[in-house]
DNA sequence: TACGTTATGTTATACTATAACATAACGTAT
DNA sequence: ATACGTTATGTTATAGTATAACATAACGTA
């Protein structure tokens, strides 16, 4: 199920915010990379590494599964794909690097994910760790349930 | 690394309130099940199925991974144990069903967890879904970073 | 005791991810 | 242009996580 009406400008402004990213800090973006961030925007629901491994080697037969975690691994490193730990999967990032974490909204009936990152969860989570006395490294929030189509459906 | 000063008594206390739950509520809380708990209790740190899965084979040679998966099921259910997300891992509650969604401090110097689960996490969560008419079903936070103890080992 | 239900045993397999080592492509300095 | 160090990709093997499907056993009740 795909709700975004206008997707293929998605996936094109990310792959060129991608490009210009790697381009200014010096990082190759090379065709394999492009090929899985491509794939990997192909909707708003994340996407399995071995559903890309299968993509993938259509074109290329020398793809195994180090191929795509190496490559995830490089997306990720830079912001561009996070992993949903909660579904084992890869989902494309709109501002890589705008902030230190991203929180996600998964709607469990059309797996669309969207990114809720919001200043007020950022503060009341240091406040959190603050006291607790914990030093915050990185934060996982992960909401599932139901996105507003998917809610409208059911009625 | 242990930090926890008084662990026995967490253990025992975590067993009783799990054998009082499930009296309440007409649940069978048989050998397996106390087993799994236990040693899911053996510390503050999350514990892997498979590790789970050695221990009790050296007491029953007939487990085999159905035969834990199953018994965690059970446990997550009746919110007894919790599944950390970002590192496949099962951790105990002290509190099943106290409240819907458990939220953790995860340490990744010594591998304790500890719960913070405050209702003004819950209120701003809420505040979050419905600004994008997004309705909240289960929610994964995982705190990642240093524990007090660790932070004061570094110095 | 018979019977339906829940729990566990058993075998097989699916799914997710990394280790380790080899080759190729790239960037830069001579 | 060539040599060389670095980064990326190819390749083989294996580790780690989880579930499907069906069989038997234990439990609770009529
Ligand atoms: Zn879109
Ligand atoms: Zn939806
Ligand atoms: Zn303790
Ligand atoms: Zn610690």
């Amino acid at each position: 199920m795909q709700h975004c009406q206008h997707h293929q400008q998605c996936q094109q402004e990310a792959i060129t915010v991608a490009e210009k990213y790697c381009a200014t800090h010096n990082l190759r973006f090379t065709p394999l990379r492009r090929r899985v961030l491509e794939l990997i925007w192909t909707s708003h629901e994340p996407v399995k590494a071995y559903d890309i491994l299968d993509a993938i080697s259509d074109t290329d037969t020398s793809s195994k599964p180090p191929t795509v975690y190496r490559t995830l691994d490089f997306l990720q490193q830079y912001g561009l794909v996070h992993k949903l730990n909660s579904q084992n999967a890869y989902i494309g990032c709109a501002h890589p690097n705008k902030h230190q974490q991203c929180y996600f909204l998964i709607c469990t009936a059309c797996s669309e994910v969207s990114e809720c990152c919001y200043q007020s969860i950022d503060t009341l989570i240091q406040k959190v760790a603050k006291k607790n006395n914990f030093t915050q490294q990185h934060t996982v929030l992960e909401i599932q349930g139901l996105c507003e189509s998917c809610q409208n459906e059911k009625a």
